[in-house]
DNA sequence: TCAAAAGTGTTAAGTTTACACCCATGA
DNA sequence: TCATGGGTGTAAACTTAACACTTTTGA
């Protein structure tokens, strides 16, 4: 048996808190809880879970978005470890935060009346318990750092998208205004995103095409600027 | 007595690791352990250290850096916070990683030797235990990126400085040549970067001016860009 | 006297920004 | 027929990149 050299030491409650980001009617928004449970009842707060003895800190994150939306396969980044010693008033707990990114059509209304979760405007955010707004802070300036210089909005977007919407999408991300023939210059200079033959009718009379990401392309020339 | 909701939750060993970078000879090095205790005794690794009951994971991480070199108030961003499970094959640890930017001149050779500790050059540095490898890989790629767009550079050089040694650090830093009358026109519409009337000698028979970075004037304007 | 680092401006290339009108359609 | 969102190009402003020689001084 392997010798065990750590047995002095100290051991913590260790969890994950998710930012999960939605996206529609021109706005990002936040999936949050009104708590219908301790501690902290009656409050809103991020979803989050416990780390297990059996799992990564990876995958007690991808659980818990599992767990609040019934979604494998969401896009998902550590935001930062958040340890003060008094955050959780009660007991004292570590956090790990993930902020996720996903399409808000994708989301069961079901599971967010069992959870009495709620989407919520990003400029609309309740006072959160504890660190929460923090968190909520950090994963904003981490995905708009991020969605400039990788293409990972479009895992806020449907596989097939408008201009307008993708437009519409950066507008929100970066909270100002783009201007569209500069925008959509820049889209044309990227060839992995992909125009269809389809047309969506859903947002105008004229009607727009529809565009997707080639992550396959992405890959062979992987340059994006937004 | 605050009630206690989270007692069936399983505890963790936390530890914080330490990827202290510092600056000499043009060269970027990383203060790196040839650990002569356990477990891994012989092997190479990052400074670290337990969480302790009564800090902050903040707290732990200035600790640790005290612990090798004697100082405080040195410059310290958290990396990342790693929690694969077998990421220490011996018991499960958690670790929050932390960088630091340090004047080498400011480290005791004494401290060195205690702890069996070596400034490594950057492209020198050997297999580390565990995975301590990709948090250096991680740390360098945020360095690159704050290093850029805050004025952080100057926590790796002495209080005066003259403007050869500031590009070489930048060229250190990003891998890669800068063009010296382009930088020297950079650094000149920064007003927060001031010609002091001093003189070093050091680098050569003519003599360079130093220069500082005032803290203060920054912040009035604060502006960055190299 | 010469090697070695310090210091200094201009021009071309590339990138970014600003800006306005016609098109297609369903109500 | 008209209101609504879809779609398109050009020129000016600005930023970035490329480039070479003179100065000072200690050895």
């Amino acid at each position: 048996m392997m010798k065990k050299y750590y047995s002095n030491e100290h051991k913590f409650h260790v969890a994950v808190d998710s930012i999960i980001f939605g996206f529609y009617q021109s706005e990002l928004h936040l999936l949050l809880l009104k708590r219908n449970f301790e501690p902290a009842k009656g409050e809103w707060s991020l979803m989050g879970g416990f780390l297990q003895k059996d799992e990564s800190i990876d995958q007690a994150a991808k659980r818990v978005l599992f767990e609040l939306t019934g979604l494998n396969q969401v896009y998902m980044d550590q935001v930062g470890f958040f340890g003060e010693i008094d955050r959780d008033p009660g007991e004292r707990v570590l956090s790990a935060a993930y902020y996720a990114l996903m399409n808000i059509n994708d989301y069961d209304p079901e599971l967010a009346k069992k959870h009495n979760a709620h989407w919520i405007k990003l400029n609309e955010i309740p006072p959160l318990i504890f660190d929460h707004t923090k968190m909520v802070r950090i994963a904003l300036n981490i995905l708009q750092r991020k969605a400039a210089t990788e293409p990972i909005g479009f895992n806020l977007l449907s596989e097939l998208f408008t201009l307008s919407q993708l437009q519409s999408l950066y507008e929100a991300i970066y909270g100002e205004t783009i201007d569209k023939r500069n925008f959509r210059k820049r889209v044309a200079e990227m060839d992995f995103i992909e125009k269809t033959d389809k047309i969506d009718k859903s947002g105008s009379k004229r009607g727009a095409y529809l565009y997707k990401f080639n992550n396959k392309a992405y890959h062979k020339d992987p340059k994006f600027k937004l």
